[in-house]
This record gives C-alpha cells, sequence and structure tokens, in this order.
DNA sequence: AAATGGATGGCAACCCGTTGCCATCGTTTG
DNA sequence: CAAACGATGGCAACGGGTTGCCATCCATTT
C-alpha cells in the first residue's frame, strides 16, 4: 500500500487539517458535517484550513462508516431511447440539487443485464429508481428490502412508483378516433412483459366494448423503429382505419412503412402514438400521441426516493406511496376522419418515392 | 453508529466468512483476491462458505485502500439532446464489460454545474470522459492531472482526445451543394465557446475559399431546436440557397421555420445538418447531414480512458493519444440544386468548374 | 457556596477490506 | 542430517472519516 511520504502527495485528509488547527480529527469531522456541535470560532478556524489545504472529504471513506454512498442508480431500458432523456434529466436535475451523484444503468433491453445490475448494485448504492421491463414483481419485491426502490410505470405492493396515466389517455384517443367514425382500430402490442402495455390494451379493451367498436390486438412488437414496419405491414393485413401504437418508435418506424406502401396517413389510415417523444412533433406528419411529463417522472421518482431516504425532511415529506401522472392527448395531424365506408380493406398502392408526402 | 446486534443484521462481511471457514480474515481476502496465494482447498472452502453467506465485498471498504472506485464518470453538456444518446450507450457498454460503474453528469448546458463537477468529481472516480463546453483548454488539463481525463470533440495538448471528423465531411458538403450549383451559402454557428463550432466553420471557410463560393456566417445560436427557428430567419434573410447548421437540432429547428414561412425545402432552400442525430431521417423532409458515430465515438473514449487506468492491458494497448473518427455525408431529401438564375447576380462561374468537383 | 447542566472537544473504537511482514511447516537439496 | 526454501496462513497496521462516550470548563440556579 502507498505509504505517505515526508512531504504530502495525495490531497489533504482530515487529519491534516486536524493537525494544521491544532485539534482532533473528531472535532474536524464535526465542524465539517455537525454545524452546532462545535463553536463557531472553532467551527471557521476548521473551515479556513480546510480551504487553505485545499481539503476534499473522501466520499469512499465517508460511506464506509455512514453506510451512505451518496449514490442513487437510475435504471433504464434502453438509453438509446429518446423517451429516457427527459427520465434521466429529472432524476438528474433533483438528485444533484440533494447533493447525490447520479449512476446510470442501461440495461440494454437484456434481462440478464438487468438482473446482473439488480443483483450488485444495491451494496453500491443508497437508493435506486428502476424502469425494468424484465424482472418480476417478486424479485423486485425482493430487491427493494435492500435498498429503497422507486419503480416507475408499473405498478406493485410495497414498492413506491410513479406511473404515467397513459391508459386513461388512450380512452380519450379511442374515443377520439370513433368520433371520427372510425369503427375497426388496431393496438399494436409493446413487448409481453411490459407492464405498460398490458394496461394500455386493457383499458383500450374496454373503452372499445363501452363505445361498441372493435379493437384488435396485433403484436406483440419490440419497441423500435425498425418493428414498426412489421407493426404497420400487420395493421394493413388486418384492415383497419386506425392504428395505435404501444410507443412513438414503433409509430414512427410505421409512418415510415406506410410511406413505403404508399399508404397514405392519416388519409388511408390514422396513426396514434404514445409518449411524445423526441422527434414526434417532427415526422412526417406529425404524430397525434399521448404526451408523458417524463421529466416530471423523473423528478417525482427521485423526490420519493430521497423522502425515504431522509424521513423527517420537510421538503420532501408527506409524498404518497403511489403517484399517478396524467398524460395528455396531444392532436396533430397524423389522424383524420375515417374514409367512407369500404367493402374491402384497402389494397396497398403501388409504391410511391421515399419520402413523398401523399396527402 | 448501528452496531452489529446479536443476529446479524446488514449483509456479510468478509469476517463472517472467516469465522464461518475459521480462518482470518485476510485469509479469505487473498482466497477471493489472489488465487494461487492460498491452497486450492481452502480456496474453495472459502468460497463455498462466501456463496452460502451471501456475501459481496463491500465496494466502499474496498475502495478505501485500493484507491479505485470502480466508477467512471461521463459528463455530457445536455442529456436531453438525443445526440448524447449514443454517446452514453458506448460509454455503458464498455464500461460494463470492463466491470465499471458509469456517473452520468448532465451538465445542462450550464458552466456553474460544470465547473462544479469538474471540481468535485475527480475525488470520487477513477477517470472522467468529458465533452464539456465551457470549460477552458487549461483548466481542463489541470483536472487532468488529478484524474484521468478523455475529452470529446475537443482536442487540446496533454489529454487524449477523441473527435468526430465533422469538418472534413463538411468540406464534401460544400462542395456538393456547389457541384448542384448553390454559390451562397450560409453556416449557422453554434455556441461562441464551442471547440466543434469554430473547426467546422474554419473548415468551411477554406473550403468556400478553395471552391470560389462565398460561405457566411451567421449566429452564434444555442443548439437547440428553438433557436434552430431564428437560424431560418436569418438565412432567408441574407438570401442564401442553402444552409448549413451547426448540428441538426438546429435544422431541424430550421425546417420547421421555413414550413411556416412557406419557404420550400428543399425547392427554395438546401438544408445541411451535421451528426445525424435520431430524428434526422424521418423529419420532413428527411435532413441531408453529417452522420457522427457517437456509440464508437463513446466506445474509443472510454477504452482510451480504460488504458490509463490500466497501462499494460493487452486489450487497451497501443491506443494513441489523439483520435479522430470519420463521419459520412449523408444525402437524403433536404438538399436539391439551386434554383435557376435568381435576382442575386450569381458570380459568371462556368459549370465546367463544378464538373471537375463533384465526386 | 455547592449543585446542576449545557457547551465543547478529545479518545478510541469502528466501518470493511487489503497487504507488509512474520511464523510455521513440510519438502527439497547439498 | 542440516540448511535452505517455497507454500501457506495469521497478525496487525493501515485507508480516511464518523460517532458513542467521557472529561472539562464555565455559567446558571438554588
Amino acid at each position: 500500500m502507498a505509504r505517505r511520504r515526508g512531504t504530502e502527495p495525495g490531497p489533504a485528509t482530515i487529519s491534516d487539517v486536524a493537525r494544521r488547527v491544532g485539534v482532533a480529527t473528531s472535532t474536524v469531522s464535526r465542524a465539517l458535517t455537525r454545524p452546532g456541535r462545535v463553536s463557531d470560532a472553532l467551527r471557521l478556524r476548521v473551515l479556513a484550513a480546510a480551504a487553505e489545504l485545499g481539503y476534499q472529504p473522501n466520499p469512499q471513506a465517508r460511506s464506509l462508516t455512514s453506510g451512505r454512498t451518496g449514490c442513487v442508480a437510475l435504471l433504464v431500458q434502453d438509453v438509446t431511447n429518446p423517451y429516457f432523456c427527459g427520465l434521466i434529466r429529472g432524476t438528474q436535475t433533483q438528485l444533484r440539487s440533494r447533493g447525490y451523484r447520479h449512476l446510470l444503468v442501461d440495461l440494454e433491453n437484456n434481462d440478464e443485464i438487468e438482473e446482473a445490475a439488480l443483483a450488485e448494485l444495491p451494496s453500491a448504492v443508497d437508493g435506486m429508481v428502476v424502469m425494468g421491463a424484465h424482472v418480476s414483481d417478486d424479485r423486485l419485491r425482493e430487491v427493494a428490502r435492500r435498498v429503497p426502490v422507486v419503480v416507475i410505470n408499473r405498478e406493485l405492493d410495497g414498492v413506491p412508483s410513479v406511473v404515467v396515466d397513459t391508459p386513461s389517455a388512450l380512452e380519450d384517443a379511442l374515443q377520439y378516433l370513433v368520433s371520427l367514425g372510425h369503427r375497426r382500430i388496431a393496438y399494436a402490442a409493446g413487448p409481453k412483459p411490459s407492464w405498460s402495455s398490458r394496461k394500455r390494451w386493457a383499458a383500450l379493451q374496454g373503452a372499445a366494448e363501452r363505445l361498441g367498436v372493435t379493437c384488435e390486438r396485433i403484436g406483440p412488437f419490440s419497441p423500435g423503429k425498425l418493428a414498426g414496419a412489421a407493426a404497420a405491414d400487420a395493421a394493413l393485413h388486418i384492415g383497419v382505419t386506425a392504428c395505435i401504437f404501444f410507443n412513438d418508435l414503433l409509430a414512427i418506424g410505421a409512418l415510415k412503412r406506410f410511406a413505403e406502401r404508399g399508404v397514405a396517413v392519416p388519409g388511408d389510415i390514422s396513426v396514434v402514438g404514445c409518449d411524445d417523444i423526441f422527434g414526434a412533433d417532427f415526422c412526417n406528419p406529425p404524430l397525434t400521441t399521448i404526451t408523458a411529463p417524463t421529466e416530471q417522472v423523473g423528478r417525482t421518482a427521485t423526490d420519493m426516493l430521497l423522502a425515504r431516504l431522509h424521513p423527517g425532511d420537510a421538503e420532501t415529506a408527506a409524498l404518497p406511496e403511489r403517484v399517478k401522472l396524467p398524460a395528455p392527448l396531444t392532436i396533430r395531424a397524423s389522424v383524420a376522419s375515417a374514409r367512407p365506408a369500404q367493402a374491402e380493406p384497402a389494397p396497398p398502392r403501388p409504391a410511391a418515392a421515399l419520402g413523398e408526402t401523399v396527402s
């Protein structure tokens, strides 16, 4: 191990400061972390000495005794998906303001990585905000017993959660489509294990029944632009006049596929997405979608976590166990009235030039 | 401090394992970290006991003696900008594969946050990958003396760097525009302190001179979609037939503004972006842009950092100090031939000169 | 004047691993 | 058969702070 040489190498330690001031290390420690525990005069001398020496407490040493690491982990399914940008920002902002550092873990949509992260992180962080699709509810509860956890877009007993109320907005969206004359509508589902996708589908089913229209499920599709092409083909195949997609990525991928096949959006088919990710407002046509307040989700989840980390703090006191954030339906140009009734589903038109606007 | 109660609460420690096996903690430590230093028989017994107790070494304690934290920080200007998604992914992948954790710091395009991060992080991480616009070269060098640093998209002596060779591609882009008949071209610059924007502008100036066309600079603009509207207006104001934007965000913002003002792209004005961010391929019209290999940038920068953290490792040995990654010009629909003769007196360059430059 | 008590600072144990050095023991070598 | 040596495991000192508990000291209170 590297021993202290005569001259002082590495960064200043607490005992350097103590020596300088002529007090015990314990006193320096208290001067820095327990304001009020030492006299003001002494505290100022300690602060001055610390500043002179450029002293910075060693976070590792501090966390060894305190048991706290000053780190909070955010687990996201796929950083490549712009949906998560807002989430990251919201989390980041709140953590910084409370002096925490932010460990980011990209699960790369991979269940092994997800499980590995869930197994190893609890010993390295003070808390976790988890948005993972593969882990089971039970396993998540188990992890939550080891370290404070807040889950996003999933609800389970015993673990605080923040969810976006996309399902309610989907009911609005369906009603909106029906009001425009659509009767046969499809839902392009997300991945099998996705809690969100199941909830969305359940809401749509219920609403379709109430409204007396058919809503068929197609998929599951993996939530990427590529799968959007498959979803588009499937929607065309069953001959619906409108399709609601599990998320915008899928919808945007479908938009491209429709254009390739010469199917006009919204002329031949109306498209609704979910989440309102970056790009949903400038794709072609701009997407009617459900706007998820992702940054607020990140902020809220982080606040809830911090409240559990510091019980008794006024700032974050009295946050409920479960938060459901409203998500407005954002109307853009990808939805229009259903075309007058047809006997047969629309046959694909001859392929148009890529990117050509069919309107 | 929470003392051990009779029953064992918290996670198992090394001395729990030692007691179980009936050896000293030092022996357990060596059995786990110095294969060969203890007999195989004993090592197996230790491993078995550790597994039974679910023992996980405490990362904090470990880093206290070793001096290494197992964390690497990535500093990005603005996580809200999808440009950084690829960067994050690339960094994340490499770090994970080498057993490091990933601290993400969003600088929120704010110089105070940037400086605070640069001041505090060195004591908390083993190394940093920095993509920050506000910090000065000198300050960065100073930080790099405290902790290994790799910078992205900036070159300075003494600090390893990874840059995207957008400037070269911009020269190609300019030549491409000229070959299509454009003579008056604008460059919408990024933020003043941006190293990248300066380099891009320098490359364009040089190329414009060689090609005998005018390239005017407008801006600086902050790199967001909103500023894109201002940039669009400025480009229209000076009456160019093509505009190259500092980045795609700006270009996409401009696209929207052009549409609002009834200016056809590429009919009335051609648009070129930089970076090929998420959305550049499905905006309207799809953007001709320069594709930055962001994920590769993240991977390369991380590899370079790890090479410095583990000198003598075969895997990452022999990486140069400076890496420049090529960025192809990606042609989409936002560029077209300049409209025939305008009121503006185009310099009478013979078309022949153009033919030669078309590649 | 004695008793009570709050403010202040020091001592030393402790958090959990890591590692330099030494003791022991069995084995190989001359 | 003794000297030398390699393999193996233990002791204890760290690393850099934090905190329970105690000793002082001075100021009230009665």
